[in-house]
DNA sequence: CAGATCCTTCGATGACCGTCGAAGTATCAC
DNA sequence: GTGATACTTCGACGGTCATCGAAGGATCTG
């Protein structure tokens, strides 16, 4: 059975603290390839080019989902990722869009 | 004699660069005054709501010329600040207007 | 149960960042 | 030149953050 794990009501996720979580390489790299390949996507560190270690990337997957950028769903041993796009697009419209935008 | 101070290329302005420069609270509320209040904008802590001193505010100025964001002018012993709108539409187009929209 | 898999949490470390007082620079007014 | 104005730079301080190894669940396989 798939679980999900708490994330921020979409009327309290904060502008600051979005762009906080979008504003390292390594969760924007982590965002743009889901936006690029869909969701869901797992979350294990083979599935990204980031150059970081598990327990790493297990606290960038929380600093997203706590941010309300993400969602994190645990379905026996796997997680699995999406991106609140609709959540995003109705509090701060085309901000996903111009971060995820292919050519930057 | 209205001077400029150096500030990057258009073609040089990086994403994350960008991101860190807008997340923070006191230099959001400083871009989103401007987008509100229109260019160019004197660049003294009278003209803003935060609560920093001069020195602090000098240095949000710096993160965010140098991030690319916006332009600094020098004419005599005053500062005048506009955003760099065209450059940013053009290499992250939606990116400012969904960071200076209304609400949030 | 035993072991393997997948991911998290803990604790520590080093780096970076926002803040401000004090001092400095450049400009203007008189 | 003298002093005031407007803002910056310097240096220091405290807090936050990214990183990772080690240990700890939770789950699946056999």
């Amino acid at each position: 059975m798939a679980r999900q794990l708490p994330q921020p009501h979409r009327d309290d996720i904060d502008l600051v603290t979005v762009l906080q979580a979008l504003a390292d390489p390594v969760r924007l790299e982590l965002i743009r390839t889901i936006a690029r390949e869909g969701d869901p996507r797992p979350c294990s560190v083979d599935c990204y080019d980031v150059d970081v270690k598990a327990a790493t990337l297990s606290h960038h997957w929380r600093v997203l989902r706590e941010a309300g950028v993400t969602t994190t769903t645990v379905d026996g041993r796997r997680r699995w990722v999406t991106l609140r796009t609709d959540d995003l697009h109705t509090r701060f419209p085309g901000l996903l869009d111009a971060v995820t935008a292919d050519p930057a």
